[in-house]
DNA sequence: GCTTGACCTTCCAGTTACTGGAGGGCCCAA
DNA sequence: TTGGGCCCTCCAGTAACTGGAAGGTCAAGC
């Protein structure tokens, strides 16, 4: 099956845009190797790294996390403590991010829920922005 | 108290730093006038938008929501009806990213907790992300 | 043998919203 | 006159792609 593969193929199994895929070569994140014609080819590892990163930038992992768990992905000797505590500041991330997301939502709703909405000038949600 | 102001104190009034105002002038979003020595001058006018910028943006609109949400500021003849409408919009952005977040966090909170953390390789979370 | 189309290649530019820094004026107080 | 604290412009960099131009490769069809 997936023994060698092009970009294109790469792709279609890792659901990333082709141009994504040459990008993370570009920075050195997943390296395939190279066909006579200049053609890149994926082996079996290359579109499971492929697949790992995209889980992992599906779960918003910056770049150079994955970066790094692909490292540890890699070495078959780490310490599964390094990845949790890459994945634990990661997720206290999250939830920072989601605490500063239902703020602004418990506010903006509450100007959109008090604005009439309809041809007249008088506008709380302008109001509210103005101060 | 606000007649004129530099750009040090207009930065002091509205909490945005001083280099950001001048990237709003850049782009046409707050327009001071400027002094003899060619400092950036602003009137209470420019004070009251850099606030209602400062705000919208501390609420998740992007700049060009923020231009047009201006525009609807200055003109007393607006209807409210298109200020909500982009509200509304930022809201159901805001609340597909709470959405996509508290997916991540989700799953990713599941795999932290199933993850011994110590020195041993076996890690749930890079299982997880492997598929 | 030649063309067509679907691949593939590289390189360059643009996106969002700033942020940092270099290099240099202006102005007031000691 | 020197110092410090403002202010100015311009350039480059950030994150993670994305789009497009210009061109090579390869198998199928006429």
């Amino acid at each position: 099956m997936s023994a060698l593969t092009s970009i294109g193929d790469a792709a279609k199994h890792t659901g990333l845009p082709v141009k994504t895929i040459r990008y993370y070569e570009e920075i050195g994140l997943v390296l395939p190797r190279r066909s006579a014609n200049g053609y890149r080819v994926f082996g079996p590892t290359e579109v499971h790294e492929l697949t790992f990163v995209a889980r992992a930038r599906a779960l918003g992992f910056s770049i150079e996390e994955c970066r790094a768990l692909l490292a540890l992905y890699r070495d078959k000797d780490r310490a599964s403590g390094e990845v949790k505590s890459i994945a634990r500041a990661h997720l206290r991330d999250i939830e920072a991010k989601i605490t500063d997301l239902e703020a602004m939502r418990q506010t903006l709703s509450h100007l959109v829920e008090t604005c009439a909405g309809d041809d007249r000038p008088d506008c709380p949600i302008l109001a509210g922005l103005a101060g």
